[in-house]
DNA sequence: AATGAATGAGGATTCATTCAT
DNA sequence: AATGAATGAATCCTCATTCAT
């Protein structure tokens, strides 16, 4: 106060954390209600009342209703991909195809599992908006998926005029089938379970894929 | 009643007539609604222009919105149910496995491509109502694939004390597996086409499953 | 009932003179919460609480805010325009042209001050929306000043290269600088008047007006 | 206080300049806003977003929005006001009253012209705050002008019981009709230009108003 | 003086549903 | 059976204003 020139503002910061509790207590009611009442159920008002601030308030920190979900799936889609990542990593020099395919399903089914109630709203619920992030997501796996057919697959066979081309072609249907194959099993083992052993569904799984991913990589 | 296909008191029939053409214009309506301005724009008032009758009408045909919506989507689900278990019984007799799921993939593919507007919309917008109806649909698939199992699969060892119950669980868990795993890859195909040939995308997934099935029916 | 199929349903109209009641009461609503609140204080609540009638309502009436807000000010500039067009034909064959310039300026006056509640507030708060009936109704006027010019006008010399255009050119310079001259004149009297004789007035523009017109008729 | 050019005191003088300078910047602002986004959008907060101060230091300086937006419009009306009468005031030793009128036309039409994106606003969009100050602005030139018409008029007849009421009544009629019908074609040339000649128009305008004076000033 | 977070009433608009006719 | 006018709570969002810091 005596010096006000100085940059030693230690006062301001926290309104600076308050901002961002509220940011947060906004970000989580939002998760909340968005599990509690459905995607439609999550209105404004709804989430400004759970997070305890005045509907006026929200739109200082949020644009429009769109923004806050978006950004609890962002957030819920980079944690998963961080988990995901790190257990695929782990993987690559596991030997054994089959326990590295098993170790994978296992991660995805147990990353799913964490957040299984938002993920059903996700996977059912959303409409167009997290197109873009569901893709965004689905992206980054493909891309898992090529460093995993590049480390595994012995030889490409980089020669040859046509070889690469085709070699190319086949690589991106080869990982599309299995993104897409082991993303929707998983997710459709966490949401919709079977009345199936856990184990014997990861072990179809895992075969399923060992067996493909075997005539694939030959 | 016992004969609802004939015309006789003709003096009554024509208003149940009537009425079965105002419900089905009510469907077709909703239809026509549901695909052209998505879940959040059928409205009920709306899907009643549509129909060209009155708000008023509309709820003496159905008793609130979710029910005409379910009907939309299980008269979906009841077609795609006929053309796949034709497409799929024809196929039961084809010696070759490879072609029999080669036939089978693509007449997933056909019939989900066939009303891909919609089946866009069930997929990507519907909240939980058809929850419900979809299990429904995949559990009629389920069976579809027991029987196929069960015709396919030389010897299942029917005797031993816990063997019917292994081998029902392990029945179980491949079609559980096999189900998912092909409707999710088709109806991802016809909705979020990858950037690769039909042929070749249909020959991964063939590939896919043939391998599985080929060491499952050993 | 009996006869359904009929033409002669005299059950229907009750509804539409309902409905035709509820517009003209939204209609009356909207002009009274205009006069008394202001162009910003006509909220759709507000029209819709004042017509005695839910929100709702309001839109089965009206698209949007400014749809009735619209038709208010169409009315009112009709219910003008047919007042000052009939005032101003009787004038035309009027051979003094101080009588018919006195005559229709005291009819403007007339009509202006009949609604001038309303006028006030179109004159001074309305925004944007209706700029285009301003100068729709403006631009009838000039038309009607046409007219006047062209009768009262002895010989426009239509002969001559440039006289026609020359005299064109003229004649909308001269209606312009009358019509807004003289609409604006007796508006301003109506909404802000002068502690000053309304015939004093009267006179200072009729003069105003003769002399212009002298010159520029001869 | 008394020599509120010296720089005394320069502790305290800081803040004051400092206050007067943020008072600047929100007139400054609260003008651009008007300017840019209309009476409706200009709002206490985008108005202190504009200026770079915080909602709340915007009613340390004014004790509300219409506080700001009087101020704005009482600037303009006096940089106007001044404009105008340094004008008229040169004008009245010019001898021929053509040319006088002619310059005050111009000099109007050229002041408007200055500001012609607020005063568009003004116009058009500004509710009751500013009636007052409309009025009062008119009034200054009405003075200005009862200047002009006694320096101009030669014999007022002074003498006489009614004479001078009379003369006075009739001054002002004068005033009021010459004011109003000059202002107003003005601003209509300024903000609805019509589609001919400027000069024509202000040759148009002097022809009215010269002819009114000479019957007028006799 | 200044901040900026917080407020909450109010804005326009939609929509599933009811009900008198 | 059908109508369609009416409802009113709920939607998203804005804004003038306040107040603890």
């Amino acid at each position: 106060m005596s010096q006000p020139g100085r940059l030693t503002r230690a006062r301001r910061e926290p309104r600076q954390e308050r901002s961002r509790e509220t940011v947060e207590r906004i970000l989580t009611a939002a998760h909340s209600v968005l599990v509690s009442r459905g995607y439609e159920g999550a209105s404004t008002n709804r989430i400004a009342a759970e997070a305890g601030i005045s509907p006026g308030s929200f739109y200082q920190y949020f644009p429009d209703k769109h923004a806050v979900l978006d950004v609890v799936i962002e957030r819920y889609a980079e944690r998963m991909r961080a988990r995901i990542t790190d257990a695929f990593m782990s993987t690559l020099t596991e030997p054994s195809l089959d326990a590295a395919v098993r170790a994978n399903v296992i991660a995805l089914i147990n990353a799913f599992e964490e957040h299984a109630a938002l993920l059903r709203v996700l996977a059912e619920q959303l409409p167009r908006s997290a197109d873009a992030r569901r893709s965004e997501f689905t992206h980054h796996i493909d891309e898992l998926l090529a460093a995993f057919l590049r480390v595994r697959r012995p030889s490409q066979e980089p020669e040859g005029p046509e070889g690469p081309s085709a070699g190319n072609t086949d690589n991106a249907a080869v990982a599309w089938v299995l993104v897409r194959a082991v993303e929707n099993l998983t997710i459709s083992y966490v949401l919709d379970p079977p009345p199936v052993d856990r184990e014997t569904i990861i072990n179809e799984i895992t075969v399923l894929f060992t067996g493909y991913l075997t005539a694939r990589l030959t």
